[in-house]
DNA sequence: GTCTATAGTTAGATAGAC
DNA sequence: GTCTATCTAACTATAGAC
């Protein structure tokens, strides 16, 4: 792996478990291994730059995992009900774990009045998710105003219920909104 | 105003805008005009315990406030839509403004793997929050069992919906999130 | 291209005057 | 009780050797 992967993955691990504020760069090469002047010849804007990419791979990483994961089940209600149960399952070693994945709900709360150039980045990221949801209802049946309101609410229940239960250290509040995903469909 | 309540203020409104690890004491005690001797003599603990303090005021003043939003309707499906669709046309100059109100998610997703302290914190008021929505729908005729994970659904996509629309600077979001409680509360 | 050394600033915290 | 002065450690960023 070479010397700008390592750096990479090192700020997403960090980022993700503390955050970006309480991320410092020494921090960052100590772990890659990487010395502190390779982090700004890679990087030469500096930990916004190194943020904005590693936030972007994780756009693309988990983009990539909701497709696989939603596409396995062709009814829209099981699709959906079993990404966000895996996500609930694996919530405890989660918060353990070593992970590459940075969630950008923390990102985008921390950084959205400071940094414009990190807001537009986790706006854009959200915005690529929700089309995948979309999509997934549009080829299911449902009117493109409906699949795009259902889609923005679906992914507000999953993030949000991501926040609750790494603050809860269960998984119960991602269970809770898989559990409600069949009511949101089922439009009566 | 006393000395400790002008530095709580400070404190809150700073976090509010910038999260905990980007507010620094320094800039907590210039606005608020108490020098940084003051704080360590009102908050012993420092800057954990004085955020500790500062979640816990949010924590009361959103909790009567959801309370008094939503007792104003009878019908639940009218109560938590007009709660919701407050926040989402109130958006807009919550960014502008100079608010006291701090995000819990914001800070919940900053300190739960740092401080165990602060993360019991943001999970005790997210809890209080929560039994008043259990309670509007247990009032409302809702199985025990039913109340319990729909509020949680529920508060889930408030929080998932608020950090959405800070992060596209509109209440859309928060509006489809309003939009799809008749769903979620009709339960066909 | 890769890395070391360090500049310049700010962080959170404390000691002690009054 | 209130405030000033200051500590040490950490931060981001850069200059320049190899």
């Amino acid at each position: 792996m070479s010397s700008r992967d390592k750096i990479l993955r090192a700020a997403s691990r960090l980022f993700r478990k503390q955050g970006y504020h309480a991320t410092g760069l020494s921090q960052i090469t100590a772990e890659s291994g990487a010395p502190r002047g390779s982090l700004y010849y890679y990087f030469p804007g500096g930990k916004e730059e190194l943020a904005q990419e590693a936030i972007q791979l994780t756009g693309k990483r988990i983009k990539a995992y909701i497709l696989s994961a939603i596409s396995r089940e062709a009814d829209p209600v099981k699709a959906f009900q079993s990404y966000i149960q895996m996500m609930a399952d694996g919530i405890e070693e989660y918060i353990m774990e070593e992970n590459d994945d940075i969630p950008i709900v923390s990102v985008a709360s921390e950084t959205w009045s400071f940094s414009e150039r990190l807001r537009q980045t986790c706006e854009q990221v959200y915005q690529d998710w929700q089309l995948v949801y979309q999509d997934k209802l549009l080829q299911s049946g449902y009117a493109p105003e409906t699949a795009e309101t259902l889609s923005v609410a679906i992914q507000a229940m999953i993030e949000g219920a991501y926040v609750l239960s790494v603050t809860k250290k269960n998984g119960r509040p991602l269970s809770a909104a898989a559990e409600q995903i069949p009511f949101l469909l089922k439009r009566s």
